[in-house]
DNA sequence: TTTTCTAAATCGAAAATACCGATTGATGTG
DNA sequence: CACATCAATCGGTATTTTCGATTTAGAAAA
């Protein structure tokens, strides 16, 4: 039993005419016949009576319909459900992000959310280990994550979005605030809260620290951004995070970092060879658009 | 879009594992791999991710699947619910039948209503040449009637229930009652009630006359068989029909009729190359079996 | 009746396609 | 790094679908 016996079926029942219908679904009469014999063979059952060249759907055909009709309707429904995926009325999509792109991800998410409203989204926040472990589960549509050597994998799909200069985060009223450039060495005078492990901005401070060969004071590390930045405003401890991390409305003086290779990058993070959503496509084009305002 | 390439895709599904899922579907890995990309394309959209060797399903994928199975089971369950037609869990059959044979159907029909009481039965009381109409509109499943040859068409189908002789069905307290036999010539000599035309017996009773150039006395022609019987229960009149017509319990008396021919046939007829239901071929059995008692 | 017309079934050939085995390429694993 | 595994691909085969032509048979017309 196929669909397209089923169809042929269907037509022929609506026609009761083989000659007819076989014309209106554009092959011949013959092929026809033999389908709808085969069906009948394999139902084991006449649908059609012949009596001389009249053609009567058999008590079989009649009831059978119903079920021929609804198995090709639920086959169409099923192409037209993806169609409109296609055009995104429906669906949803995961995002993952870290806190030091939070700032990048939250205007995009409200103007997709009101202009989609149809799609649900959850927003994943985490380290960027979590978040490329995610990636690797098909957990994440895609990730807002900096560019640093724990996310290079090969089957991942790399945009940039823009980068960002290091800086350290201080309290407006604190010494260091006043200052309009600083150097990794200065840094080393002052108390630092840095994110935890797991951060790519973790990574990235210790690496630069080992890399000049200086020795950080790190007084707290922690796994929490937001508190991380409530630290911070104490005017006791300082951090270092890209500029773009910060956010005016946070109340704290950044002071961009002197020295080689400080840009950091943001990027969208997703996995090659899976297929992308129109939906996620459409998140990536606000985003990138975001940006360039 | 075909079943086939439905069942081939929830298996994957079901496995994410193709090599696997082409085994127990018993075909190649190539085939599968082949198929679901043909269904693929059709629809526009991977339902699978392939990351490497690892499969899993796409949101796509996932959403389709219900369509599919539905598809596939609605497809199934017309088989399954033909099967049960087969096995008669449910149907319908339309028997016409004429007065004259209402007592070889009334104990059939009781023992089929009360062994399949699940089939809906429709019975069709009317003269023979109505049921050969409705036989041939495909409005009854069979019919019961007297051979005759208004009956006879190529494309009927006959079984011969049993024979019954001609008689005389008269009042038991008539003249006529005491005779152990009559001849036609007898029967001129008294007022005839005789169904109207259109009965079998009508056109026999006519027939029998001419045949043997004698004029009956017919004061009544009815095309209301029991009301036909009230009037010759008055004793005023007297017909003739088989004897099998004619019950115990209608309280009437019956005098064969001598002479050659004078056996009637009741029969089955139904057409030729109409798909006989099993429920119908099962009443056939009941009929057959009931007369042989 | 006989003839003519029409529609479904049938038949043989050809076109399409489902299928397979072998191979390739890519990816995890020991 | 070798090895095993799995999906994709390729070329060829088998099967199935399809078609055109013909046959068969009923219905309508002559």
């Amino acid at each position: 039993m196929e669909l397209r016996q089923l169809k042929y079926f269907l037509k022929a029942k609506e026609l009761l005419n083989f000659t007819e219908a076989a014309e209106q679904l554009n092959i011949s009469q013959s092929t026809l016949s033999q389908q709808i014999k085969q069906l009948e063979d394999e139902l084991d059952i006449p649908l059609f009576n012949r009596i001389g060249k009249r053609v009567t759907l058999t008590e079989a055909g009649a009831l059978f319909a119903d079920f021929a009709f609804q198995s090709i309707n639920k086959a169409q429904d099923g192409l037209l459900m993806l169609r409109d995926l296609h055009n995104f009325q429906t669906g949803k999509i995961t995002i993952g992000v870290t806190y030091g792109l939070r700032y990048v991800l939250t205007p995009a998410l409200i103007l997709f959310a009101t202009q989609y409203p149809q799609i649900k989204i959850k927003v994943v926040f985490g380290t960027s280990e979590e978040l490329i472990d995610k990636l690797n589960h098909l957990e994440l549509d895609f990730a807002l994550s900096f560019f640093g050597d724990i996310a290079v994998e090969k089957h991942f799909d790399y945009q940039n979005l823009f980068c960002s200069p290091m800086t350290v985060v201080t309290a407006p009223d604190s010494a260091l605030a006043q200052k309009e450039i600083i150097t990794l060495e200065q840094i080393t005078q002052y108390p630092l809260v840095l994110p935890a492990k797991g951060y790519m901005t973790s990574k990235f401070v210790h690496d630069l620290f080992e890399r000049h060969a200086l020795s950080p004071n790190i007084a707290i590390e922690i796994n929490d951004i937001p508190t991380l930045l409530e630290l911070v405003k104490t005017g006791n401890w300082h951090t270092i995070l890209a500029k773009t991390s910060v956010s005016q409305k946070d109340g704290l003086a950044t002071i961009p970092l002197l020295g080689e290779n400080m840009d950091r990058t943001a990027m969208i993070i997703s996995m090659k060879e899976v297929y992308q959503k129109k939906a996620v496509k459409e998140f990536y084009q606000i985003l990138h658009e975001e940006i360039n305002l």
